[in-house]
DNA sequence: ATAATAATTTAGATTTGTCTAAATTATTAC
DNA sequence: GTAATAATTTAGACAAATCTAAATTATTAT
């Protein structure tokens, strides 16, 4: 596991939250949210391209690759962490919370993580509802749909991945296939429960059960 | 109350550690401590004699000035209320809390520390039975001697000033007193308690009871 | 008391993350 | 479909914290 400093870790982080929204993250939405300059983005993003954490192509804006969305998944989960450790063992009001848990975020030790975690008897959500994820990176929200349960001709966007092993993320990576990636299915096959699927408008890939089965979604 | 950077922080936490076993804290000696050359150490004393923390001479080495020493007792609370933590909430070894503690120490909220102050019970030593400062600067260590205690002719090293106001620190800072300064009682006057000392083997100075009963030494 | 050695500082360079101003590419309006 | 506008990138600069190599100041050994 690499260690990123808290600047990379604040873009990380904010390129994750906008995704959710709105598919590809543009410089300009990354500038008003970091408060930083647009140029200053751009430089960033290079760096971080550089080190495979986003797909970035000029002029176009950014997605996150599958280490990158792991690695923000991991900064969500401390900061979600110390939220809830804040405003249930501390007393903080839970109007407090966020800006001290933007700074212990940042404590990097996994089995500080792990420790609090289970010191905090694992909650799932954190006081405002929003989920915790899991030691490993899964976050669980609501209703869980995968891939496998869109019908054909739907479209959905890829929120999370099932799992963290590194023979589906290579096989994600080479599909070009990531969080925030817009899936459409053209056509199922009973035969094998296989599909093929349009992402991003663009490439048409065919799918086995078992990729189909961990990709989850939402509309 | 001023925020400086961890590494300012580092380097005046490091300072206050030497400067108890040694008076005046050289470059080589910071150097070593820090795992820095001492070129850089040279930049950074300049940088915090600017800003008033530390006084330094250029080839004589340097010692904390008095918010000097209040910012470096403030992160020495922080470290061992958070070693405490560690040890105590999470169940981490005691070696391994140093650590983790290096790096939380330097979110800086003043709120969180006092909150989990209180959450922890108050501790007033961790568990390496060094002591932790309380909110307002004291460290309890064992045996409290002031230099109201101290016998005509005998010498000993300031360790603590027992009130963080700013009508005492501007007095001492006239003075040119501060945590490691030396000093040697020339006479007392029964009449009203006030004493003649002699500070670092240099100047004489007239102190009055309310000033040396709030400074506190050891031998 | 001077020469050799050790400690410290200066000078100049590097990395990270940022900025402003100018240039370039995309988008929108007509 | 071209002109105006908006978004983005490039170029060049800066501050913080660090480094190495050279110069300077202190210390020590004889």
């Amino acid at each position: 596991m690499v260690n990123y400093s808290a600047t990379e870790e604040n873009y990380l982080k904010t390129i994750y939250h906008l995704q959710q929204q709105a598919g590809i993250v543009t410089t300009n939405d990354l500038a008003s949210a970091l408060h930083s300059a647009p140029a200053s983005i751009t430089d960033m993003l290079k760096k971080l391209s550089k080190k495979k954490l986003v797909q970035y192509k000029a002029y176009y804006g950014c997605t996150l690759t599958l280490s990158g969305a792991a690695a923000a998944i991991g900064i969500v989960r401390r900061h979600r962490l110390w939220e809830y450790f804040l405003s249930q063992k501390l007393g903080f009001n839970w109007e407090e919370v966020h800006e001290v848990a933007e700074e212990l975020e940042h404590v990097s030790n996994q089995k500080l993580i792990d420790k609090l975690d289970e010191f905090l008897g694992f909650p799932r959500v954190d006081p405002h509802g929003d989920p915790i994820p899991d030691a490993e990176g899964r976050v669980h929200q609501g209703s869980q749909m995968t891939l496998m349960d869109l019908p054909e001709k739907k479209t959905a966007i890829v929120t999370q991945i099932g799992n963290q092993s590194a023979p589906i993320l290579e096989m994600l990576n080479d599909k070009n296939i990531t969080i925030g990636t817009k899936i459409q299915v053209i056509k199922k096959y009973s035969f094998d429960h296989s599909m093929e699927v349009k992402a991003d408008n663009k490439h048409q890939l065919h799918l086995t059960r078992e990729l189909s089965q961990n990709i989850f979604i939402k509309n």
